[in-house]
DNA sequence: CATAATAGGGAATGGACGTTTCCGAATAAA
DNA sequence: TTTATTCGGAAACGTCCATTCCCTATTATG
């Protein structure tokens, strides 16, 4: 059931929510119209589920990402690194399913609405903790507006995937050695 | 023709492609199916007359914001306190027609792509300009990559459109005092 | 072993959508 | 005044989609 949610996120990323019609939904899962309406009350809820199951996997990779660093500002530039593979190629080109969400669907369907701002808060404040840390251990100067700043990088983070959504190559190394300025 | 389309604009911005159907555009252009079908093939090219008014309109905004400014580094920070206005509130709610069809429609629709991919481009060689500019006006050093930058502030104006259209709050000041350090 | 219960598959259905076509009105030409 | 032509409006058509219903296996249970 799990890798059929899988398959429904692929899908929803590549083609949004409107244009993926319960026909391409039930081929990429592998189940027919019937087991799927079993599964879920309808497409909204085979949606929901599917962005749950992508919200959560983005954010363990993006934690891992930062866990990789060795002090706030390594740990915020793994992660923008991060952002930066994934908004390229054929992910890239997949796209995130919380812009796609945000711009398909959030202004017409609060319970999305309501699901994209907590992925963005929740995000936004993991950049913010991670300025704090930064700012503890000494990597990051005091005198960086941390809230300010993690909007910022939200910011930067969504539009790189608009970007890499539009094909637009993106060097990871130059880009992130610009956005680093940022906490100067 | 130009108010009609004016108006098929606004919904296609606030609804995207797929989930406007004609009725929806028929009644928000005043104008009877018939009537639209005599003046476009389809509703595709609705759409893309739409885009291209869309984009002429706001090119025209922003280029006039930036000659506000009386040096480049004055002209850019007008630029992204534009974005940031049209990011915000009704406006923001609205959204963006270029981050709608990058999101909804460049990875299946190649002519709407060669448009976006178009948009973008320009978008990043007007901010890469005003670089240069400040460069030789003295308003922003040397050592500022100015293209690696460009392409970081069409993340950040291309992001700031996503996060506007989750109805985020942007406090202008704060967002564009910080990317400015990017010039630093 | 028989039977009940459940899960999955696929055909049927009702509705909505994009598109076409036809009709009437208004305007210009004769 | 009459004819021709253009332009907008609305009904009609065929397709496609989301959803439902029913049937068939398979598993669990007595």
């Amino acid at each position: 059931m799990d890798t059929a949610l899988d398959r429904a996120v692929r899908v929803f990323r590549e083609r949004g929510y409107h244009a993926t019609s319960i026909g391409d939904l039930t081929a990429a899962m592998r189940l027919a119209t019937g087991s799927v309406y079993k599964a879920f009350r309808d497409k909204h809820a085979v949606f929901l589920a599917a962005f749950e199951r992508y919200t959560a996997l983005r954010q363990e990779q993006t934690r891992s990402a930062a866990a990789r660093g060795a002090n706030g500002r390594e740990q915020i530039r793994n992660v923008l690194l991060s952002y930066v593979e994934h908004s390229q190629g054929i992910e890239g080109r997949r796209g995130c399913l919380v812009v796609g969400s945000a711009v398909e669907l959030s202004a017409h369907d609060a319970m999305v609405a309501a699901r994209v701002n907590a992925q963005l808060a929740t995000n936004e404040n993991f950049i913010a903790g991670l300025i704090r840390d930064g700012q503890a251990d000494g990597s990051i100067p005091r005198h960086v507006a941390a809230d300010d700043t993690a909007r910022l990088m939200l910011c930067i983070t969504q539009g790189m995937r608009v970007v890499g959504k539009a094909r637009l190559p993106l060097d990871g190394e130059r880009l992130v050695g610009v956005a680093m300025k940022l906490l100067a």
